[in-house]
Parts: structure tokens; sequence; C-alpha cells
DNA sequence: AGCACGCCGACT
DNA sequence: GTCGGCGTGCTC
């Protein structure tokens, strides 16, 4: 992007503001003038809002009415291929431009002027003569950062004391409190540092990662690693590399309960810790962050996936670990893959992108099969662990009691377990204790009042829960149909039920359970976890969050409750996702040096989902997903747009979508189909009917201008709202 | 997103 | 006559 450097003083610029007007309105720059890309605050009627300076002005607006800008803000410009990066991906997901914007502007106070804030550190004064253990511990922090200041909670949390033996040392002469400017940079990392010793493959694999950044070239590489393979080793050197050449790095992790894991990694690797980004990190961290990745003051991020939008000065190289993991498709405001916007941004800045997965996604197989992704495979285990040896059982042929889950031949497993002091992890993908709740007087099932759903029983709460809106309510006595007390029974079973059956039937075990809405925060999961993994539970049983890479070396067998669940339905990547999950979890097992196995309760065992499984042969699974999803026409072979429809109106959002299906001349023009509307898969959600239709394009298919061009010519109701959903993850 | 403008029904 | 319902459109 050819650009001018500078505006001077009145010049007519053009500024995108994160409201939702369409386009960049005109301003003049201000006094000292104004640099492309530079965060400024404009006056927008009344108020004073936030804008980016997109270039210079258009000019067709009435010069008499055109409006200075109030002032720069002290923040670093942003750079060409950032803006170039928010235009692509707001055309590619039909997002409009400002709420892109609003996006990459996520951070508190970034309008706050630049003030000092207090610091602490040590002073020239002796050691006081009243020393305590927490007192000591301070100094040594203090030591072992070498003459660094800390905020007061920070310095307090490393030390682990409380802030009062901070505020402390500091009347005792030890500590000097002073004004420090905030947003300092982070600590400078090491990439020369030793790093563990690598296998033959490692060092292999690791080569081509970092010729690839030392390339300074775009490039995208499918890193797939079985579990327990070393990815992290491995891509950690493509790291290195980037930090040798002076390029930033963002890692992005599917969960944050991964990111204290990874935290120790790369300060054992490169000597201290990087700049971290998600929801649980505090205000004036995402601050600093924020501007420490626009001045270059931070080298390495690990985030969430809306660490996407930070406004890097110059990426080099991007991580994307657990790939396939479906929270990286955003799914509420603007609808965006992260790992398709990892790769759009890094071919915008050249930049490498690296896809980490035991289990990718069939689109990530599908283009590395194709050539468009580089593809390494790690196939050997780190040291002496193995894989874990797959059986099904067969549940036909189980003799089961009613409401029980745990099959004879997978109890008689965990026992031998048990005997040997070896751990069981039991892994059921649904959360609270049974999924239906039904009336026996009248049959009733108690649904959400708001949504199309069933209520989940949440025993431990005492609740009935929604699991698509979060409402709830107090379990009910009665039955809310019939009035009929003492009749509701549970169906079904969910982690907590099935914590009961485990407690009956090994008494003497220790058990734990795994379940997001157990836990008050990531914080209090991880370390559970970390307790766990050291061996305080016998018996562990977990949703979906066990599966996601977490080492429990004492950790020998892992019973899938349900291998069957997902595989029911219509949904495009039920099977997909089955293999990928179960895989995942069945490659908890074994870690260490004990050998492990997994088992699968299906009643299903002839299913080519479960064969595939077993077998142990991926490449055939993922051939064969291909060619159904070929001859289907459907992704990554052709292309699909999920749109909804809602309102609190039901008519109103169906007669909507009726017109949108009769009207669709736009798509017909690209050999688009377009099928329904029809009630979405939840057809009620917080009180709000949805229709969905579905487009169907061929994989070339200028889809998006066509569906802009499509929708464009209905007037939309009032309170009626569509949503244009790029690449669906999933539709029924 | 706000906020003003404006075009219709119910009130003093 | 005038107050106020919220549908429509503008913000440089």
């Amino acid at each position: 992007m050819a650009e001018r450097s500078h505006f001077r003083e009145g010049e007519l610029i053009s500024v995108l503001t994160t409201e939702p007007v369409g386009r960049p309105l005109d301003y003049r720059a201000p006094a000292g003038g104004v640099a492309p890309g530079a965060f400024v605050e404009v006056p927008l009627g009344p108020r004073r809002v936030l804008g980016v300076v997109w270039g210079p002005g258009e000019g067709s607006f009435d010069p008499a009415r055109i409006r200075p800008v109030n002032r720069v803000l002290d923040a670093a410009p942003m750079v060409p291929a950032m803006r170039e990066f928010l235009i692509r991906a707001a055309d590619y997901t039909l997002t409009p431009l400002p709420q892109m914007l609003r996006l990459a502007t996520r951070a508190p106070g970034l309008a706050d002027p630049p003030g000092p804030r207090r610091v602490y550190r040590r002073g020239p004064g002796d050691l006081p003569d009243r020393m305590t253990d927490a007192r000591a511990r301070v100094v040594e922090v203090l030591q072992d950062y070498g003459g660094a200041s800390f905020a007061l909670a920070e310095l307090a949390r490393l030390a682990g004391v409380s802030t009062g033996v901070v505020k402390g040392l500091v009347k005792a002469g030890v500590l000097i409190e002073e004004d420090a400017p905030r947003d300092l940079p982070y600590p400078r990392l090491d990439p020369d540092r030793p790093g563990k010793a690598l296998t033959e493959d490692q060092a292999a694999a690791a080569r081509l990662l970092t010729e690839g950044v030392a390339s300074g070239r775009y490039g995208t590489t499918l890193l797939k690693g079985v579990t327990g393979s070393g990815k992290t080793e491995v891509y950690l050197e493509a790291v290195a590399e980037a930090l040798r050449h002076g390029r930033q790095v963002l890692v992005l992790l599917p969960e944050i309960a991964l990111t204290s894991e990874f935290l120790t990694r790369v300060e054992a690797r490169f000597g201290a810790r990087p700049g971290e980004w998600h929801s649980g990190v505090t205000q004036t961290e995402r601050r600093r962050l924020w501007r420490m990745a626009g001045e270059g003051g931070v080298q390495l991020v690990v985030g969430a996936r809306s660490a996407l939008f930070l406004p890097f000065r110059d990426l080099g190289l991007i991580v994307v670990d657990e790939e396939h993991d479906s929270s990286y498709k955003q799914e509420d405001g603007a609808l965006y893959n992260a790992r398709d916007m990892a790769v759009l941004r890094a071919s915008l800045c050249d930049a490498q992108v690296v896809l980490a997965s035991a289990t990718p996604s069939l689109e990530s197989w599908v283009n590395a099969r194709t050539g468009k992704y580089r593809r390494i495979d790690l196939n050997a285990r780190f040291g002496p662990a193995r894989m874990p040896s797959l059986s099904a059982i067969d549940m036909r042929a189980e003799q089961l009691q009613p409401n029980r889950w745990i099959s004879p031949t997978l109890a008689r497993a965990v026992e031998q377990r048990l005997a040997r002091g070896e751990q069981a992890l039991l892994f059921l993908n649904r959360r609270g204790y049974a999924p239906v709740t039904l009336c026996r007087a009248c049959g009733h099932q108690i649904g959400c009042d708001q949504c199309d759903a069933r209520m989940v029983e949440h025993r431990f709460l005492k609740r009935l829960v929604c699991h698509q809106c979060g409402e709830s309510r107090p379990m009910p006595e009665a039955c809310p149909s019939c009035g009929v007390e003492g009749k509701l029974a549970p169906v079904g079973p969910g982690v907590e039920r099935l914590a009961e059956e485990v407690a009956e039937r090994f008494p003497d075990a220790r058990v734990a359970v795994l379940s997001s809405d157990l836990f008050a925060s990531a914080r209090a999961l991880k370390e559970s976890i970390r307790q766990i993994a050291e061996g305080a539970a016998d018996i562990i049983i977990g949703t979906q969050i066990v599966a996601k890479g977490h080492n429990f070396p004492l950790l020998t067998l892992v019973g899938v409750i349900d291998a069957d669940l997902g595989l029911q339905g219509s949904d495009l990547r039920a099977a997909e996702r089955s293999f990928q999950l179960v895989r995942q979890v069945s490659g908890r097992a074994g870690r260490s040096d004990l050998p492990g196995a997994a088992m699968l309760q299906t009643w299903q065992p002839e299913h080519p989902v479960i064969r595939a499984i077993l077998s142990g042969d991926e490449e055939a699974f993922w051939q064969a997903e291909a060619a159904q999803r070929e001859a289907a026409g459907m992704p990554p072979y052709g292309r699909l747009a999920g749109i909804v429809l809602s309102s609190p109106d039901m008519h109103a959002a169906f007669d909507t979508g009726a017109e949108l299906a009769r009207k669709d001349a736009p798509l017909r023009r690209i050999g688009a189909q377009v099928f329904g509307p029809a009630p979405a898969p939840i057809a009620r959600v917080r009180g709000r009917h949805r229709v969905r239709l579905l487009v169907k394009a061929a994989r070339g298919a200028p889809l998006q201008a066509a569906i802009s061009e499509w929708t464009g010519q209905i007037r939309l109701p009032a309170n009626l709202r569509l949503t244009v959903d790029i690449d669906p993850q999933s539709f029924y």
C-alpha cells in the first residue's frame, strides 16, 4: 500500500470510526498534522468517538461542515497491513468494517492520557532488624529480577505475600515507592538459550519451520503430531527464529486453561514470560499489551482467538495450536474463524502460519493434500510413551442395569488400574446430572421458556439450567405442566450422575469431576487439573475439557462412556468431531512410561467412524470423509453460508425468509442454491424466533458479493435481525 | 450506536 | 392546539 506518510494541519483526511457508520468520514487533520493509521478521537454529532486515520479525504462532503480531529491518541499508528487485514476480513465475513475495527480496539482506556503509576523497587537501605519469611520472599523476588520495578499487586503476587508486607518494607526503608510511566515494554525473550534436546524427527520438523520463518515470506504449515509427540517444542523453535529476526509472534490457544502451562514452557525456553491476552487478564495488562503490540514492545503474545486482532507492528509468525478446535469459531457478534483469519492476516504481512494438531480439521487436511499448505508429520511419541491400545465394548452384549452406564467390562478394567495405583478417566461429553427431566405422571419434559431446548438438571447447583441461553431456575418439586408432585425423574446420564455411579461401584476410590461449570474460574480449574495430574484422584470423570492437551502422567485407562454421542444427527461435521474428540481423549492415556488403553462403549461397533478410530488408520478416515464431502459438493469442496433471521415474531421471520428465497436471482447468477427457510436448529433463543436459510455454492464462486446483493434487495422490518455466517461450523 | 426529526393519535 | 408514540435517517 503506497501511501502518504503524513497529513499536514487542516488537510482533508478520512477517518474510520468504531461507530456503525458504513464508511470512513472526512475530517481535517489537527495541529501538528497526523500520520495515516493514527488512532484519533473525532467529533461525531454530539459525541467524541475513537477512529483510525484511513487515508486522504474523499472531498465529497460539504467542506464548510467538515470538523477537525479532536486529538491524536498516544498509541502507535496502525500499520498498513493491519488496515488491509481489517478490510479483507470484513469483506470475507460480510461484517461491517467499523465492527471489525471494534475487534481491533478492544482494550480499556485507549483514550486515556499517558499518566504515571506507582511502582516499587529495592532501595539502597539495609535489611531491617525485623525480617520475616514474607519480607524475605519480597526481597528475593526483587533480587531475581535484578532491580526491576513492580506494581504493588504484581510484586505481592510474585512473592506470595499480601500488599501490606510490601508497604511495610517501604516504611522500613527497604523499598522505594515512586511514579513510573505506564505500559512498559515486556521483558526481552532470549531465543538463543538452549532448548530441550530434540529427537531427530523433531529437529527435522523444526528445521523446516525455521526455514519458512527465515524466508520472510508467507506460508502455512500443518504440523500434525500425535499427542505427546512434542509439537510444542518443535514450534517453539520457529518462534525462536522469528524472535532472532526481530519479528513478533502470536500463539493462539483454544482454552484459557491451557495458557498457564504454556507460559511456563515459554519461560523455561526463552527466559521470560510473554504477553498474555484473554478474558482473564486485568484491564491494565490488556491496555499495556495492546499498546506494546503496536510499538513492538512485546515479542510474543499468547492468547485466545481475539488476540488475532491486536495491532501488531510486525508479525512474523502465527501458531494456531489445536487448530481443529471448534472454539476458534466465534459464534456471536462478528462471525469469523480465527484459524482462517490467521492465514489471511499472515498472507498480508509476509508471516508464517503453523497449524498444530493431532487431529486436524478436514479443511486443513485437504489444504495440505492439495499443496496449499505444507504438511509435517510427527509420528513418534516423545520418550518411552506409546499410543494407547484401542478397543470397543459392544454394549449390545453387556449386561447393563437400568440407569447404569458403566459396563461390566469397563468396570473390571477400572478395578485393575485402581489395584495398580494408576488413574482411570471416564469421558462423557455431557455436563450436569441428567440431560432430560421427565414427569412420570404426564410425560412432560421440562424445557426452557426462552428457547426450544430442554433444561438440564444440575444436582450440584440444585437447579435446572438451559445450556442454550444459560437461564436457570431452582429444581421444582412438582411438574410445571400437570402439577403432580414427586414424579419428576432424571433420564440419561450427565457427568454428575456418572459420578454417583462411580462412587457406588468404587467406594474406596478418590473421584474428581472435571466439568467447566463446576469451577468458579479458569484458575481454579487449572489448579484442580494440576493436583489431579499429581495423583490427587484415582478416577477422573470429565467432559470435553479433559480432551484438550492436559497431561496426566499416571493415567493409563480412558473409558469413553458413550462413543456414539455425536454420531447421530445430520450435522456435516458430526463424524469428524467424534473422531477427533475420541482420539484426543484416548491420547490422554499412557503418556509417560506406563502403557495406556482406551475403551469405547458403543452400540454400533460397525459404524465407519468407530471402526476408523479403532483401526488407528487416520488417513483412511480422512480419505473416506473427504470423498463423501466432495461427492456432496460440501466444504471444503464447496462453499456454504448460513443466514439466520431472528425476530420476536415468528411469522415476520418466516415471511422475510420466504421473500429472500423467492428473490434468489443474484445467487442463481453464480450457480448457488438456496435452501429453506426452515426453523433454525434451536428455533427459539432468548425469546427470539430463528429461521434459517442455507446457501450452497461451488468452491470458486464469488459467494460474498452475491449474498450482499441478494440480502440488499429486501428491507428488513423493525425488530428483525439478519446475520450471515460464511463457512458455518455446524448446521442441521 | 445515539440522537434529532417528523408524522400520526390522545389529551388539556 | 400540543404532547409524545417510536419509525426513518444522519452523523464528516
